[in-house]
DNA sequence: TATAAAAGAACGAACGATCGTTTAATAAAT
DNA sequence: ATTTATTAAACGATCGTTCGTTCTTTTATA
């Protein structure tokens, strides 16, 4: 799959003279990786202040303090960054949500953690969440066709809930949809958060845990 | 409100000798709405096959057939172009909502009801659909600033949630909350439904709809 | 250890294409 | 005869990307 030549910079072939084959790390110049945060994070910026039309190449690369040339050092262009920008948002976000789930925790109590990390996350880290729901919706996300590696993401949360309806406490329903239930609560009481129309305060979140549980439960 | 030039088009005041004023129709020739109903519609198609950032007013005009310059004649500008559409589609997607909706029939026939015709009009109106969650996300919207009129189309939603409420049917909790509840799980399964992921079919829809009770109710 | 050769990072400038929008002229309806 | 819709053409600006070159680091040679 990786047609990508910035994956392979630091491998190289030899053939030696008895036409064995040896492979070892070369020893290039580094790229320095406070470049490619300092694009992914001014990309994040320009995203959420302007949208996606009007954020360019140039742009970014003004904010980021490298020249527009460069970026095309790191990626292989605007859909290659923006598309591994995405994953790495995403998948930040899938480790916090199942951060001190336990596999031995009562089923209720573990969802209620899961929603409680993902109302920290979203709150903490207002730009990822507006960057996602963004991207989430463009044509260029199913263009990408990133979807085998956004299940193995969600694959121990979907484990989860697997283990809650073998236990009989949760419904006998696909796994993705009783998360539907946790996951978009969460993420539409976020959105007003940051409009402004009311805090998304611990009160809210302990309702919201209570309308999720009574959905999904058995 | 009204700042938009567009909207006077056929009005004229008139200054008479002695100071009195008149008001006609001007007998200008009509705007051809077909045009900019085939302006809308190719926006759409645009929208869901390429995305934003790539939806440019000159390819508009081509899959609408008309000059770019033309689409000045009925909009200010391309952002003025967007939010139009986007009321225009929220409103058909929220008069649908309500259809068949009455007072004195029991709240959890009437949610059913809602969700019903919900799941219907995003199924058979794509393009309609994935503008919305586009649009919806992208801060374009905030800038324009159309709450007002977004909360006076779902104001019969809300009427009918607090009447739920009153009767004590439903959860003491704000009526946007309950809908969310009921609207995100519909959208989600829409959205697989599109990507190829299992037909949202009759079965799907009666899951969804004793979730989504099972959430809201007292 | 000193130094030249090599390789890739980084950049400014420029590419053709296209952007959103305007203008000036024409076509069509009243 | 007006008036306005409609347009082609053109505006300056900016788009995503590439090119040729310069820095900077590493490798090879001495």
């Amino acid at each position: 799959m990786s047609q990508d030549p910035h994956d392979l910079d630091r491998v190289i072939l030899c053939r030696l003279d008895d036409n064995r084959m040896i492979v070892y790390y070369s020893l290039m110049r580094h790229k320095d990786e406070n470049k490619s945060e300092a694009i992914f994070q001014a990309t994040l910026e320009l995203l959420n202040e302007i949208g996606f039309s009007d954020t360019s190449m140039s742009k970014i690369a003004k904010r980021a303090q490298v020249s527009p040339s460069t970026i095309y050092v790191y990626f292989a262009n605007k859909e290659d960054m923006l598309g591994k920008l995405y994953t790495r948002v995403k998948e930040k976000m899938s480790l916090n949500m199942v951060h001190g789930l336990e596999a031995d925790q009562p089923v209720q109590q573990g969802m209620a953690v899961m929603m409680r990390n993902l109302r920290d996350f979203l709150l903490e880290n207002r730009d990822y969440f507006l960057f996602l729901e963004q991207f989430s919706n463009s044509p260029l996300l199913a263009k990408l066709c990133l979807d085998e590696s956004m299940a193995l993401m969600f694959k121990p949360l979907h484990d989860y809930i697997g283990r809650g309806k073998q236990q009989g406490v949760l419904k006998q329903l696909d796994a993705s949809l009783l998360l539907t239930y946790c996951y978009f609560p969460v993420t539409a009481l976020a959105k007003e958060h940051f409009k402004g129309n009311g805090e998304f305060n611990e009160d809210r979140l302990s309702e919201i845990i209570k309308l999720s549980w009574d959905a999904i439960k058995a």
